[in-house]
This record gives C-alpha cells, sequence and structure tokens, in this order.
DNA sequence: CTACAAACGTTAGAGCAACTAACGTTCGGT
DNA sequence: ACCGAACGTTAGTTGCTCTAACGTTTGTAG
C-alpha cells in the first residue's frame, strides 16, 4: 500500500484531513491519470497525423504486421495486431478500396482470405512510418534523448507485465507474441 | 527531427514469425502505442477497481476536485475537473442519489448550483483514495520506487508540455492545470 | 430602464472505439 | 460421417468524448 513518496510543490490550501490523508499533489500525479491523460494527447496527434495520409491507426498496424509476417490471414493477421477480427474486416476493405492490400481467398483452405501487401500499400507504409516518427518527435518533444529511451524502457515493461497477467476470456485480441 | 530509419525491405524475406526481429522491436516499442496499451490497462483496473465502490472515474475526480477548493458551481468544478458541464450533470445526479454530494441552488446566483460535499461524500472519497493508491500500486508493480518516481516526472512533464500546446476551442474543458 | 452578450444548468445527439454474439462456411480429427 | 473448432462477416451494445442548442439568469452598455 505504500507508494511513491512525494514533496508537495505547491501548497495550495490545507484543506487536508490531518490524520495522514494523502495530499492533492499526490492525486494530481497520480500515475494513472497521467498514463491516461498522456496517452490522449499522443493519440490524439497519432490519428489527426494518421488522416493527413488518409489512413488510421489500426491500418498502420496491418500494414506493419503484413511486413513483419508477409501474407496472412485474417485472423492471423487479428491476432498479430491485437484487435478483433469483426474490426478487421472494414480495415481490410478499406486498405483494399485504397489498393494497399489485396485480398484473396486461399486456395489451400477456403474458409481463409490471403491478405497481401501490393507495392502501393509498402509505399504508403514507408510514408506513415516517416510521419509515424515524427509524430514520436512532438509526443516526446520535452524529453531528452536518454530519457525517451528511459521512458520506452518503463513503459515496455508495464506493458509486458500487462500481458503476461492479462486475463484470457476474449475472442481474439492480444494474442501474445514476440 | 530525424529518428528511425528503416531498411529492410527488398526481397520479402522469411517471415520470422518468432521474436526478436530488430526491425519489428522498433515498431513494437512506438512510444506512442506504448502509452495507449499501458494506459488502457491502467484504465481498466481503475475503471474496474472503482466498479468495486460503485464509483467511475468522474466521481473520483469531482470529489477531488471538491475536496481542493470547497463547494463550488458545476461549471467550476467541470472546469477544475476538465471535463464538459454536459458530461458532469450526470455524474452530479449519481453522486448525489448515493448521498456524497448536495446540489442547492445558488441564492447569490440563481443560475448557479452549489455543490457541496457531504460526510458520507468524504468517507466515500477517503475509501477511493485508498482504493486509487493500491491500484497504482498493480499498474506500476514491475517498477522499483525510484523508476515510479521518474517515470511520474517525465509523464507530468508531458502533461504539461501537451497542456501549454493545447489549442483552444472547445467549450469548457481542460480549464487550468495547477 | 432597456437591450444585449455572456455564463449557467440541462437535454439531446453525433461520432467513435472497444467489445460481444451469432450466422453460415470450411476444415481437422476420430 | 460426424462433431467441434476456426474462419470471415454482420449486427448490435456499451461507454466515452465532444458539439449544439434551449431557457434562465446575470452583468454591463447605451
Amino acid at each position: 500500500m505504500s507508494s511513491t513518496a512525494h514533496s508537495s510543490d505547491t501548497g495550495d490550501a490545507g484543506d487536508d484531513s490531518g490524520d495522514g490523508g494523502p495530499t492533492a499533489a499526490r492525486l494530481r500525479s497520480l500515475p494513472s491519470r497521467l498514463l491516461s491523460q498522456t496517452a490522449a494527447h499522443a493519440d490524439r496527434l497519432v490519428t489527426e497525423g494518421l488522416a493527413t495520409a488518409d489512413a488510421r491507426k489500426w491500418h498502420y498496424a496491418v500494414l506493419v504486421a503484413l511486413r513483419e509476417q508477409g501474407p496472412a490471414s485474417q485472423a492471423g493477421l487479428s491476432r498479430h495486431a491485437g484487435m478483433y477480427r469483426s474490426d478487421l474486416v472494414a480495415v481490410i476493405n478499406e486498405l483494399a478500396d485504397r489498393g494497399h492490400v489485396e485480398r484473396t481467398p486461399d486456395p489451400a483452405d477456403r474458409r481463409r482470405n490471403v491478405i497481401t501487401i501490393t507495392p502501393r500499400g509498402r509505399a504508403q507504409l514507408r510514408r506513415l512510418d516517416g510521419l509515424l516518427a515524427t509524430i514520436q518527435d512532438q509526443v516526446l518533444a520535452p524529453l531528452a534523448p536518454a530519457e525517451r529511451e528511459e521512458l520506452v524502457r518503463m513503459l515496455t515493461r508495464l506493458a509486458e507485465h500487462h500481458g503476461a497477467h492479462g486475463r484470457p476470456g476474449a475472442d481474439d485480441p492480444m494474442a501474445r507474441g514476440s
């Protein structure tokens, strides 16, 4: 139950229950709140940035997955990207509309569609890579390079911890891999 | 500025479906992605935890705001908590139903309602404080105390940076930090 | 005093992301 | 040949953010 200790920076007002209640400063720096806030901000930048290139987050995730594992079934992609296969349908539709992927029935297993990235898709992916890199810089702007590394390292640990303790149950998503 | 360069390109290569792809690692550690992931996880824990006490995130935010600034109008609370006053209505309704706050018309300004925290509300708030503290420990479980401090410090900087660069426009929310 | 702009509480609703449930089809194992 | 499981897909629920408008009340300017 003990957690991080803090020094109160600015005395706001003494409105505390004297018997050792947490102070206001502490509440403002609730890690979960900070995470939500910064994540929301980052998400916004990413969404707006990708909109510039007529793309959305899942588009990028799927293209990345395709680059990593080559042509794959939709179920495979959904697992790899950590999304629901029901939601993947629309994403593939949109990517196919834009000519970034091709959806072809798998002759070897007629339940499956094989999703293949097209040359145009690769080009788009590279474009998005650049775009995203720029956005990361915006997100992390106030941090020095060493700090960025440190932050990423810690967040990675938290994410892995999360994955390990992930509860079972859901249909497709959050399949761990790599 | 520049940060990431990619090269794995020509020749779709064998799909190293294991893990340990160096290129893949970079993508997996996109800060924005890590933030979203960990924030989602934390959010889940918080939401579930608060549900235990028949509360939701905004309930806590409002109660904290009331502890900090004492009785206040709804507009004031919405600004302090960074939420829309339209959404605050339901929150106040719920808190009033539970007997945690009282909503009384302000005699001095008949547009306003004065929201006051009740003794029961204070008790609930203390309960939530404890609950939340426990949850923070769960969220940050894999990090050492010093690391937690460091993380909070960095996230705070990012959040402040965000606040400073937040563009104006919206109706109520995201007023002051402090 | 009157008129007008702004702030207040409230209602309604759009838009979006995460999530669940069910379906018809196809496959693998027994 | 049967049965359970995996596949792609459709539809729908939920919860959250956010916008727009309303009637009322207040402060202020003319």
